[in-house]
DNA sequence: GAGAGGTAG
DNA sequence: GATTCTACCTCTC
């Protein structure tokens, strides 16, 4: 089936490998239960309220995403269908293994999301295709999970032929555009409708159609200026993908980031260290959310009060302030001694006080980062009117990036405390869970329905899969 | 700089 | 009885 022809564009150029993870919750679940292998499997959403992910078993039932469990649940019985509550420190966790095997086929890679990223690649298009098959047998021999790889010299082109290799058996795959003729590359782009491109949705079909365009081959050939003035850049820019013009560019790596403040100044003024308390507990559990949102530990904490600004106008010289012109003296009364200071923060309001914790691991845990932040309360200054205060967590490192040792893992983060009262949050709003004198304040605990839960098999050492062999 | 519109996953 | 939800981009005002 491959080329008679030469080939469409010429080889040399570099490419872009686009790769994920088929019905990654799903593949994520069955990579720990091989019994769900060929079964139709459903993954549920919070709550356990819809379905968000399917096994193509599920698919073929006639499943459609969203579809509310208490209706899905009937296939349960009469088709055996499977379900799972999500379970995001399991997928969490999965994801970051995947990304760090795409890892190893370029320095040069885009997550894009929980189970897709884009690689650049440095070879020969006639090469690509074996590095696509590579990268799939490496995903599946470490973590048994199915991977599609599409190939391609622009991110539209990789994507769409990540999905020609998922829908046609043929491909086993692995897609690589390059690879095909151009007289091949004109009938798929035929048959393809034109909101099944990257970037076009249904109210750019419609709009589309109006001018005669309706399939992926009609926008290619499209004039690009006039199509930017009619419509937007982003068209501009798909039509010069589709031509295999990379006009998307790869997100260049990017250093991990080197802190991440949680700060805000108060309606009404704080002066009792009880108040305060309550204020540090709820900023560490913003903070750790941030973090865990971005997969992240911080090795330092430090917690920060200020008072009024009757030395006007310097409030807000904190973030980019000269970090030589240090006001503050030594290191937190809880950290471990290391001293330091502020050293990262510059010229404060007369009157602020602040610490600097080392914490006893890398961890997002809140109630770990809370107490590390409540060593803030005896700095405060009796009778000071604080008006703003906040936690700056540094040395951030990934999480999952290293193993820790059972012994040193706090029994919180064990419990997934963090996660579930961001779940808990995200479902009912925050505020209402929470930590300490920070939760309880409707006076209802609200706890998420997981009836369906798989074990955390990576993330928990009590849970880890046993093998028997033998 | 906020808000609308659009899109992706 | 119930029905994901957020991040991000561009364009406009």
């Amino acid at each position: 089936m491959i080329g008679e022809e030469t080939p469409a564009a010429p080889a040399s150029r570099s490419l872009v490998a686009h790769v994920d993870v088929n019905s990654f919750f799903v593949s994520a679940e069955r990579a720990f239960d091989p019994s769900l292998w060929g079964k139709p499997v459903v993954v549920l959403s919070n709550n356990d309220g819809c379905c968000i992910a399917r096994s193509d078993e599920a698919k073929a039932l006639g499943i459609p995403m969203g579809m509310p469990w208490f209706q899905a649940r009937q296939y349960g019985r009469r088709y055996g269908l499977i379900a799972r509550s999500s379970n995001y420190e399991l997928y969490g966790d999965m994801s970051a293994r995947v990304m760090e095997l795409l890892g190893r086929f370029s320095a040069w890679k885009q997550v894009y999301s929980i189970d897709e990223a884009f690689l650049g690649l440095r070879c020969p298009a006639e090469q690509a295709s074996m590095v696509g098959r590579d990268i799939r047998q490496t995903v599946w021999r470490g973590l048994g999970m199915p991977v599609g790889v599409g190939i391609a010299p622009s991110k539209t082109l990789a994507k769409l032929a990540n999905r020609l290799a998922r829908r046609s058996q043929a491909w086993r795959g692995v897609c690589n555009w390059m690879a095909l003729t151009a007289r091949q590359q004109e009938a798929l782009l035929t048959s393809l409708p034109v909101n099944h491109i990257w970037g076009v949705a249904s109210r750019m079909k419609r709009h589309l159609e109006q001018v005669g365009i309706t399939t992926a081959l009609d926008l290619r050939e499209a004039d690009p200026e006039k199509m930017r003035q009619h419509f937007s850049v982003v068209l501009m820019r798909t039509i010069l993908e589709l031509r295999g013009i990379p006009a998307i560019p790869l997100d260049p790596p990017q250093p991990p980031r080197q802190q991440l403040i949680f700060s805000r100044s108060f309606s009404t003024p704080v002066t009792a260290a009880a108040q305060m308390r309550q204020v540090m507990t709820v900023y560490a559990q913003q903070a750790s959310a941030r973090l865990a949102k971005h997969g992240l530990q911080a090795q330092h904490l430090s917690a920060f009060a200020q008072p009024s600004a009757y030395a006007g106008g310097v409030t807000d010289a904190w973030a980019n302030a000269d970090p030589a012109k240090n006001s503050f003296g030594g290191g937190g009364d809880g950290g471990s001694g290391e001293g330091g200071g502020w050293k990262t923060y510059g010229p404060q309001a007369p009157g602020s006080v602040g610490v600097r914790v080392r914490l006893p691991m890398p961890t997002a845990d809140p109630v770990l980062l809370a107490r590390a932040a409540h060593t803030l309360l005896p700095r405060m200054v009796e009778g000071t009117r604080y008006v703003r205060a906040g936690i700056v967590l540094t040395d951030l490192t990934p999480l999952g990036g290293q193993q820790v040792l059972e012994l040193f893992v706090n029994p919180h983060e064990r419990r997934g405390i963090g996660p579930l009262i961001e779940q808990v949050a995200h479902k009912y709003g925050h505020g209402l869970l929470g930590l300490g004198e920070a939760g309880l304040r409707e006076g209802v605990v609200w706890h998420m329905r997981r009836d369906h839960l798989s074990p955390h098999y990576t993330t928990n050492w009590k849970e880890l899969p046993v093998v028997k062999a033998g």
